[in-house]
DNA sequence: ACAATAAGTTACCAAATGGTTACCTTTAAC
DNA sequence: GTTAAAGGTAACCATTTGGTAACTTATTGT
């Protein structure tokens, strides 16, 4: 019998791949990083997910603290806009050293044009 | 309508995502990288994984080339060893700057005692 | 001859994840 | 007064992921 057990629902690894493993949220991260804040206009970029699901990640990676959505205030057709927080940002610099690591070490899997 | 569209497919982030986040793989990791390389053993360390998910983990990791899996040819009840490929060494620099920006930034969600 | 051990496999089940299509709400412009 | 646009919800479905419990195979020690 073991004293030093593991649990998975502990482990810090698997909590951050909660955070960025979503189908679509490295690219809803990546596309608020370059300004592509809005709802339809992601949309517009990521032909092939529904709004369903669009909002469901948008709502995941606000309650992670990663992302913060607000409502502005005009009357007109509502207008929503998401920003990195904080947190969110800080991520930039792990996610480029977790590219590089791909590049290097994925690179048969990753498609050729990048 | 855009040229410039975003699949998850092909998103560098997503394939990284897939190596490490079955819900037992960052564990496993861990667990070979210190010597802890055989079924039943890693069964121990892991009271609430059943063996079939065991398995499965064990051949992704294999199959995406972090592990290497050796049967060997002892006749005795059959004895299988498990270990890092290079790719998979590779991986322990990365996954200590993950838990460091985790450290730093997910202090609320982590439990107290690490 | 019989039980034990290592490392699984099989059949089956439940929950989580992602997807489709249609519908809703508010206001401004025609 | 109707339509259009932004940003969604609702009802429903399929696939993937993880889980349980029982069974398997080969050999070795008693």
């Amino acid at each position: 019998m073991h004293t030093v057990c593991f649990n998975a629902d502990l482990c810090v690894m698997t909590k951050f791949s909660a955070l960025i493993a979503g189908k679509w949220k490295p690219i809803l991260l990546y596309l608020v990083q370059h300004g592509i804040n809005r709802f339809n206009l992601m949309h517009g970029y990521m032909p092939t997910i529904s709004k369903k699901v669009l909002t469901e990640q948008l709502r995941e990676l606000e309650a992670d603290g990663l992302l913060r959505r607000e409502e502005l205030k005009a009357k007109a057709p509502k207008v929503v806009v998401y920003y990195l927080t904080e947190k969110g940002a800080s991520l930039r610099l792990l996610i480029d050293e977790i590219i590089s690591w791909c590049m290097e070490h994925m690179k048969d899997e990753l498609p050729q044009d990048l």
